[in-house]
Parts: C-alpha cells; sequence; structure tokens
DNA sequence: ATCCGGTCAC
DNA sequence: GTGACCGGAT
C-alpha cells in the first residue's frame, strides 16, 4: 500500500475562499440561527436542517426553543411534549435523539455540550456533518462540515468527474479541510458561505453558474463559460 | 410521479 | 454498503 499522500490545496483554493465569502457578506441571508453562537441553539438548529429545508425550520426553531429555552429544560421534559414541537417537522427519530442527547450532555458534560468534534459525534443523532457544524457554527473551530450541498459544490468545483462513494466523500472533507480559514469568525464564515451557494446558486437540479460568485474558480463554472463562448461565436 | 436529504440499525 | 425514516418541492 502506498503511503496517504496529504491532500494538496487546490490550484483555485485561495480566489475560492476570498470570492465566496465576499459573496456571503453581501448575500447571506439572516437566518435566526447565524444570530447565536449558543451551542443548544446551533445544535436544535441543525438537527431540524438535517434533511429540512430552511423555509419550514424557521418556524419550528422558535417554537421549540420558546418551549425548551436550554439543554436542561429539554432533558427533563416529557417526551410526548417534544414531540409535540417537533410535529410536522418529520424524522421523528430526531426529536427523539435530541433529548437523549440533552439527557446525555446533562448527565455526562456537566450541561455543557461539547467541543470536540469526536465527543459530538459520539451524542446521539450525531454524525459526522453535525459534529463539524457545531464545532464549526457555536466554537467557530476551522473544521470542515461537508453536508450535500457543500459536496456538490466541492464536487462541481474542484473535483467534476469524482464518484459518489465513501472514498470520494472522504477526498471532499479533505478538500473542504484544505480551504477551511483559521480558526475565528472566518471559519464559521466559510462553513456557513459554501453552505449558502449550494442552497441559492449551486443547487441540485441546476447550476446557476451565470450569477456564482466563485465562478472563475470553478471548474465547472470555467468549463460552462468555454460553452457560451462557443455559443455565441456560432451565433455571429 | 419523482427527487431530495443526515444518521443509524442492519 | 443499504435502506428506513418524513414532508415538501419540482
Amino acid at each position: 500500500m502506498p503511503p496517504k499522500s496529504t491532500p494538496k490545496t487546490p490550484p483555485h483554493a485561495p480566489a475560492f475562499r476570498r470570492k465566496l465569502l465576499a459573496w456571503f457578506r453581501r448575500h447571506g441571508r439572516d437566518l435566526p440561527w447565524r444570530r447565536t453562537r449558543d451551542p443548544y441553539r446551533v445544535l436544535v438548529s441543525e438537527f431540524m436542517l438535517q434533511q429540512t429545508q430552511v423555509s419550514r425550520v424557521e418556524g419550528f426553531y422558535h417554537r421549540f426553543l420558546a418551549a425548551f429555552p436550554t439543554v436542561h429544560h429539554l432533558a427533563r421534559a416529557r417526551p410526548g411534549r417534544v414531540r409535540e414541537e417537533w410535529d410536522g417537522l418529520g424524522y421523528y427519530r430526531r426529536a427523539a435523539n435530541l433529548q437523549r442527547l440533552a439527557q446525555t450532555v446533562v448527565a455526562e458534560h456537566d450541561g455543557r455540550i461539547p467541543d470536540e468534534v469526536a465527543k459530538l459525534n459520539a451524542l446521539p443523532g450525531v454524525g459526522l456533518y453535525t459534529a463539524g457544524a457545531v464545532a464549526s457554527f457555536a466554537y467557530e473551530q476551522a473544521v470542515p462540515a461537508v453536508d450535500t450541498n457543500v459536496a456538490r459544490v466541492l464536487r462541481r468545483a474542484f473535483h467534476p468527474r469524482i464518484g459518489v462513494d465513501a472514498k470520494a466523500a472522504r477526498r471532499l472533507w479533505e478538500t473542504a479541510a484544505t480551504l477551511l480559514p483559521r480558526p475565528g469568525p472566518s471559519a464559521w464564515a466559510f462553513n456557513q458561505a459554501i453552505m449558502e451557494l449550494g442552497a441559492l446558486i449551486c443547487t441540485a437540479r441546476i447550476a446557476r453558474c451565470g450569477e456564482c460568485p466563485v465562478r472563475s474558480a470553478c471548474s465547472t463554472g470555467r468549463r460552462e463559460k468555454k460553452r457560451e463562448e462557443g455559443r455565441e461565436r456560432r451565433e455571429e
């Protein structure tokens, strides 16, 4: 077996990062969970956002937090009440996991949501993505958080021919890691921004390359641009 | 009618 | 590695 080579930073990484962050500052949506660093609130938002669109989560997020303002409230709530606040969101196992998580945090972590990816990942309902999201969005760590939005952006921008298997996923996580700025507000913003790009511009059905801020740093965007130019020339 | 999506049990 | 879990969007 050849030794694993350390992932190399893609050539357009600095431009990609810079343009993405500049775009996010202007066009990023003002969402409730972007106004807090409270790990509990971030966690609640991430659980709700698993498999669920932003537009549908907002109302549930406010109601849920009004009912259970802290991990302690959630930990000692009646399960039926928790399920009730989740009604309409679907995937009800998330609600049960979130309460179990709250109970675990109170019992084993002194009521504090852990800040290490490995410890977060060990909590019920927290996979690698959610662990990265909480580490980044609550604690501003420079760790990747690759959901399918982010995976799609990374695929189109840096690995247009990559597969969809576990190996490809590892590769995308590595690429995400090489793109990250230093810990702090910009690491938070980078992860928010790349998700926002996947949600607003580089969507599953259509890559809106014509409106994309990182087009010149993206292999799909550049290829798309050449196509357009070819089309224009033929029309002349 | 079909697509979309994190985590976990299998 | 595969499928079940849910409701909305397309």
